[in-house]
RNA sequence: GCCCCCAUCGUCUAGUGGCCCAGGACGCCGCCCUUUCAAGGCGGUAACGGGGAUUCGAACUCCCCUGGGGGCACCA
């Protein structure tokens, strides 16, 4: 029951932004698939909307499918360099009488349209230039109108595909109506670039969004009438949306690739999250290598409905392959980050001990570097911020808290062990040493989350760590004991 | 408005007629550990949208309803 034809699968986004998670997890999907059955993937541009397609997003597509490790086989095509092929196409559909002139504007189909809507029948272009006589045809070309070209979609009966996760899809071709191939400036639409290409390329499966499965009547119209073979398979992948179940945008929060990079997210994590979404192997795994997932995927358990992108499990998963990398490389990442953010303040040997002590206590790169924050921040930009004010007033005895931690890290041997202060701060009958604690993490790092406190200071060193304690005793003034006379 | 798709814990999901008074994971809550916070360990909370039908037996099959989403561009 195999499919003798080998595996040709593509990705083809439209370069107008920068790779959005939804798109890449359909470009995820696609790679996984051609793996999987040792098929080609192909990367093709859609770039046949001159007014939104941009060079600069068609390199950074690229680079972000390279950083999420998504190599393709073949490509990139762009649609923009094979222009007459569609025009080519649509003359023959010209010809044979599959498609038209259309002489009507946009803005007039538009104003028709809406009007059908509210009447309460169909929407959708209402076929005025179907029959056009070549007098009626001269006579709009001598008032300066402009032709596009629409496909004329059959007046009745059905069309129906077998969607490999849905199921068969059918639709009445009386609710779809005529649909413009080629613009005014004789540019290609997505249906008909699409359908060309996709029966050139030999493409034998079709993996995209659920957004697009209407358009599937379409584009197989187009394809059987431009005497395209054997139509390829399709899967229609649930769509990604956000907390309010709408598909996925920029509103949500990060959408962009380049986003999560920026954010610290391993590529690794990601992919092992996307690959979760809408799909989940046989048994249950969910920390899954690239590798594994590979070997397991497949089409047959892509689940049907739209998924929920939950950022915190990806902080959940990102924060398991950051423990997991090896030292070594989880103190480069940090290193790029680090130096990134704070120039030539930032040493190798000091980002070693950070990725060391930090690595299990972060759930991303970017999180890990803030914990740093405070060793690398020149001692003028260092700022205790808002914590300050409210972890002083829950402190018992603050002043004389930093006095004692100030006295003992004085003169005491700078090994963490040494360095332990919570002696000092029991002599001078402080019981629950623990509650005071965070006012020092707060005077030395600045904030109350961060790297375990003797190792922080360790690394900031005994100048900078007592100067830091004095600056927070000299924001505290004089102990609630001394009178302040 | 018309057409299409979808429907199990808050979330991602397992589940294809009896193994399910529904399993795992994230989150959340509690406890332990502990140099604050995390991380880690242990435990807990929590779901088959409603109504019919088929069947000895339905989360799983069929129908209706309800709900959610998507599409209806000279965007893709």
């Amino acid at each position: 029951m195999t499919d003798a034809k080998p595996v040709r699968v593509r990705f083809a986004p439209a370069p107008t932004g920068s790779l959005h998670v939804g798109s890449a997890r359909t470009a995820l999907f696609n790679w996984l698939y051609a793996r999987h059955h040792g098929g080609t993937f192909v990367l093709r541009i859609e770039d046949t909307d001159a007014e939104r397609s941009r060079g600069e997003w068609i390199v950074g597509i690229q680079e972000a499918m390279r950083w999420l490790g998504l190599d393709w086989d073949e490509g990139p095509y762009l649609q923009s360099d094979r222009l007459d092929q569609y025009a080519a196409a649509a003359g023959r559909l010209l010809a044979a009488g599959r498609a038209y002139e259309c002489f009507c504007t946009p803005e007039e189909v538009k104003a028709r349209s809406d009007e059908a809507m509210k009447a309460g029948r169909p929407p959708g272009y209402d076929g005025r230039c179907r029959d056009l006589t070549d007098a009626e045809r001269a006579e709009h070309r001598a008032e300066g109108r402009l032709p596009s070209v629409r496909f004329r979609t059959p007046d009745s009966g059905s069309s129906s595909f077998v969607d490999l996760v849905r199921g068969e899809v059918s639709v009445e071709w009386s609710t779809v109506s005529d649909f413009v191939i080629l613009r005014t400036d004789a540019s290609p639409v997505f249906f008909l670039a699409n359908a060309v290409d996709d029966v050139e390329m030999g493409i034998t499966h079709i993996i995209r969004g659920e957004d697009l499965i209407d358009s599937t009547h379409r584009v197989l119209a187009l394809r059987a009438a431009l005497g395209g073979s054997d139509a390829p398979h399709y899967a229609h992948l649930p769509l990604l949306v956000g907390a309010d179940r709408a598909k996925l945008s920029k509103r949500h929060g990060a959408v962009a690739l380049e986003d999560f990079r920026d954010r610290g997210y391993l590529p690794d994590a990601l992919v092992n999250y996307l690959a979760l979404l809408g799909w989940a192997p046989a048994d249950g795994r969910e920390l899954l290598t690239r590798d594994e997932i590979v070997a397991d995927f497949d089409l047959d358990r892509v689940t049907h409905s739209a998924a929920f992108f939950d950022y915190k499990k990806l902080d959940w998963l990102n924060g398991e392959y950051i423990r997991a990398l090896p030292l070594d490389e989880l103190a480069e990442c940090v290193q790029a980050e680090s130096v990134l953010r704070f120039g030539d303040r930032v040493d190798a040997a000091t980002v070693h001990e950070v990725a060391r002590i930090g690595q299990e206590r972060s759930s991303t790169i970017a999180a890990l570097v803030d914990q740093a924050a405070f060793l690398f921040v020149a001692d003028d930009d260092f700022t205790v911020a808002e914590a300050w004010d409210k972890v002083v007033a829950k402190t018992e005895r603050p002043a004389e808290v930093l006095d004692a931690a100030i006295a003992h890290l004085r003169d005491c041997d700078w090994s963490i062990e040494a360095m332990d202060v919570r002696g000092a701060l029991e002599a001078i009958g402080i019981e629950k040493t623990r509650k005071v604690m965070p006012l020092l993490y707060v005077a030395v790092e600045g904030r109350a989350a961060g790297l375990p406190l003797f190792d922080a200071m360790h690394l900031l060193g005994r100048e900078r760590t007592l100067a830091r304690l004095a600056a927070a005793r000299r924001r505290i003034g004089s102990a609630p004991g001394e009178s302040a006379s």
